[in-house]
DNA sequence: TAAAATAGTTGTATTATACAATCAATAACT
DNA sequence: AGTTATTGATTGTATAATACAACTATTTTA
């Protein structure tokens, strides 16, 4: 394995990370956490917030309060479980679903601006290398 | 340009960002703020707080508590500008040194590790096109 | 020299997060 | 069946990184 590589791309990474995590902070757009579990419960269906925090790897406490903050805005609804009255399902609703939508649609076209004068070839080169980094992640972590 | 491409992306980075940042925030290590911060007074000298909070894209206020942060630490030393009394040159110690390259090096093992069986061209590639991606945000950023 | 600009610090607020304590409901044990 | 242990969720408290606003002490400018 090159030094050369590693140090280029651990630099770029630090870099890559900051970058993102500023820029969602400053703009006034929808938090990258209510991003990413409305799009959990868009793709995976209702779920109660300990389903939720282990497929996200957060804590129950940190899910449970972005599930009420979206409940607040109306993104989501809460539904007792008929079957266990301990537990609610967290469901999305019409206006989450646009609102995640939107969002969506905001990043891809932000995305997009910064890959102009990618070949098609690099963009799912990149997509494909983020993935396979994601998912070498996602396995060492449930060792 | 390809929508599965972007849609791809889009996801892929989300998930990339996030993983980082918290795994970065669980285990016990440097912060990715006094790390950044460092490793800007080790690759460029000497600095006012103004300077860095331009550099690093952050408020002046942000940095200023990092640095007393890390001047608390012996990690930096604050030395007074004698051709101008209201500021000061933060400067990397010894010791901040040594921190921070044991702090890369430990990086870089994890790194290492994530990349296990990457050709040494996709590693290139990888750092490559990450490098592109910081480079074009770089550029929209100083419109 | 008085007013304006500048470098830096500190107070206050927000966001995302974790851990611990707690509550209510369900499951397990004897 | 009745007591105890476990579980799903919430809430209190704490921390880290950040921004904005108010302020102080200098330096520059008009």
């Amino acid at each position: 394995m090159s030094d050369e590589s590693v140090e280029l791309i651990e630099r770029q990474i630090t870099d890559f990370v900051r970058r993102i995590v500023m820029t969602e902070q400053r703009e006034g757009r929808m938090e990258r956490s209510a991003y990413i579990l409305l799009r959990q419960l868009s793709t995976y269906g209702p779920a109660g917030v300990k389903a939720l925090a282990e497929n996200l790897q957060l804590d129950i406490s940190t899910v449970s309060r972005q599930a009420s903050a979206l409940v607040e805005k109306d993104y989501v609804e809460k539904l007792p479980n008929p079957d266990d009255k301990r537990s609610y399902f967290y469901k999305i609703t019409e206006l989450g679903s646009e609102e995640l939508e939107g969002n969506r649609r905001e990043r891809f076209e932000r995305l997009e601006e910064m890959l102009e004068g990618w070949t098609e070839e690099e963009q799912e080169t990149f997509g494909r290398l983020l993935k396979r980094y994601n998912e070498t992640a996602n396995e060492r972590l449930n060792l």
